[in-house]
RNA sequence: GGCGCAUUCGUCUAGGGGUUUAGGACACCUCCCUCUCAAGGAGGAGAUCACCGGUUCGAAUCCGGUAUGCGCUACCA
């Protein structure tokens, strides 16, 4: 398997990119460099109708974004019809295809009966053995055709999927498919079949959904004399309910993920773990211990559902991994937009550096940052008064510890974080307070908040003028109470 | 309806005949640390391994059936 692995990713651009598509490029992805093989990207634009314009570029952008760097592509089959129209023309002539003439009229409603009779629905094979002079017909009547695969009504079609097993068809469960469509384009059968062999593509990595439909690619392959790759499919991703992944179950598109403050590497990870496990311990495996442990061994057959809460505790420990100054780049964007419009622009960078340690422990994604940090920004806190009166306080205890507070703080030369505690730690004791309690009604007063980063690094950020306006306010709120 | 596949804590999973009183992670609960939060540490709760039958001295692990779920069954991919 080491020799000249190739393996693609050939999303269709009918919509944004779906986590499990992206789950899918990722085991590509992931399959390719572990070999020293190729990753190839292919747009499979043959859906003239579906078609999203921007998708493309969407699509691309989000592999960029994650790091899955591709070594050929992207091709797209919308430029290569010329191929799959020679290959059908071959087919027919061999005598595994046929013209087809059936109007969609008359399909659904060969359906709709098929359907009311209990019958498996497919191809009734109207047009399977049209003479000359019928098509003849037919062509004069103005009919632009499509083109069917006349497949075997008989015998079985197997092969051995590389993490499901041997898995077996029966030919008289198969249908005659459309290859060519009636506008010219091929259907994903053709075009998928006919680009593996000419792109020699060795491994077709590809979601569950298509195992059913491996046999006609099998057929294909054995019509046009092609040797088939070998076939691994996925596990698919569900919502909660168990259903399959759709925009009901929240952020389905890799770009809400982005926009939501996820990092790349910690998606991934994340991704990489839904369908695929290294051992029974191993959660946290950066891209380049995936690369060297990742095989299709271990890659399971069962659907596996997308577990938000578990996407946010990896997502926290790579922020937690991140150097300050990386988690501060990575962070600014999210402060630029998330915090409130008065806050005046340009953020200050130096001011940020400041404050980003505090943040980085506390936060699970970079979308969390600003409201962490809001306080820091803001000139006036929104706070109910009441909080400013902690537990076993009162409101005369709250407001002698504020005034006392501002007296000392406002003779502090120095107001760093060791300063700071070096002068309230005794203040409490002073007071005959728990430092708990002292701590609580600065906290509020100079955040807005119970929950905070440690008080005396948040002050010495804030800086001396900053605290004392806020306790004022405080005071002032504790008065009107 | 037909065909295919699957089924281990709520979720992701380990485990593939005896080493299992079924292990880990997320989430949840308790405690510790502690100025709050977060992080971290220590515990706890949580799975009759879908069900029924068989093979075997012994089955979560092998076999069969049933149930449930999912996928495919398009001139969509």
């Amino acid at each position: 398997m080491n020799k000249s692995v190739r393996v693609r990713f050939a999303p269709s651009p009918t919509g944004y990119p779906h986590v499990g598509n992206i789950r899918t490029a990722l085991f590509n992805w992931l399959f390719a460099r572990h070999y020293g093989g190729s990753f190839i990207v292919r747009i499979e634009d043959t859906d003239v109708a579906r078609k999203v314009k921007g998708a493309v570029e969407v699509i691309l952008d989000s592999l960029c974004w994650l790091g899955l760097d591709w070594d050929e592509g992207p091709y797209f089959q919308s430029q290569r019809l010329e191929l799959y129209r020679e290959a059908a023309k071959r087919l027919i002539s061999q005598g595994d295809a046929y013209y087809c003439y059936c109007s969609p009229q008359r399909l659904e409603e060969m359906r709709a009966e098929q359907v009311r009779r209990k019958q498996p629905p497919g191809y009734d094979r109207h047009c399977r053995n049209l003479s000359q002079k019928e098509r003849a017909e037919k062509e004069a009547e103005g009919i632009t055709p499509v083109v069917r695969f006349q497949t075997p009504l008989s015998g079985q079609t197997k092969f051995s999927d590389l993490i499901w097993g041997e898995v077996v068809f029966e030919n008289d469960t198969i249908d005659d498919f459309v290859l060519l469509k009636s506008d010219g384009y091929p259907t994903y059968h053709l075009a998928s079949v006919v680009d593996d062999h000419l792109m020699e593509i060795t491994h077709v990595l590809r979601a569950e959904e298509w195992l059913s439909s491996t046999p006609r690619h099998r057929l294909l392959y054995q019509a046009l004399g092609f040797e088939p790759p070998q076939f691994a499919h996925l596990p698919m991703i569900l919502g909660a309910d168990r259903a399959k992944l759709s925009k009901r179950h929240g952020a389905v598109s890799i770009t809400e993920y982005r926009e939501q403050g996820y990092l790349p590497e910690a998606m991934v990870n994340f991704l990489a773990l839904l369908g695929w496990s290294l051992d029974d311990k191993t959660e946290i495996l950066p891209e380049q211990e995936l690369i060297n442990s990742f095989s299709l061994e271990r890659v399971s057959r069962t659907a596996a559902v997308f577990n938000r809460d578990k996407l946010n505790w990896m997502n926290g420990v790579y922020i937690r991994r991140l150097s300050v100054e990386d988690f501060t780049q990575r962070a600014l964007p999210f402060l630029d937009s998330g915090l409130p419009p008065e806050v005046k622009r340009p953020l200050s960078i130096e001011y940020i550096r400041q404050i980003m340690p505090l943040i980085q422990e506390r936060a699970r994604t970079l979308a969390e940052v600003a409201e962490l940090a809001q306080f820091f920004f803001v000139d006036k806190l929104d706070y109910a008064p009441s909080l400013l009166i902690g537990k076993s306080m009162s409101q005369e205890l709250a407001t002698q510890a504020l005034e006392t507070a501002k007296q000392r703080l406002g003779r502090l030369e120095v107001f760093d974080a060791e300063s700071l505690e070096a002068m309230l730690r005794p203040l409490a004791v002073e007071l005959g307070l728990k430092t708990g309690q002292l701590f609580g009604v600065l906290r509020v007063a100079v955040t807005g908040r119970t929950a905070a980063p440690p008080l005396f690094q948040t002050m010495s950020v804030l800086g001396k003028e900053q605290c004392l306006k806020r306790i004022e306010t405080a005071l002032d709120r504790l008065h009107r109470l």
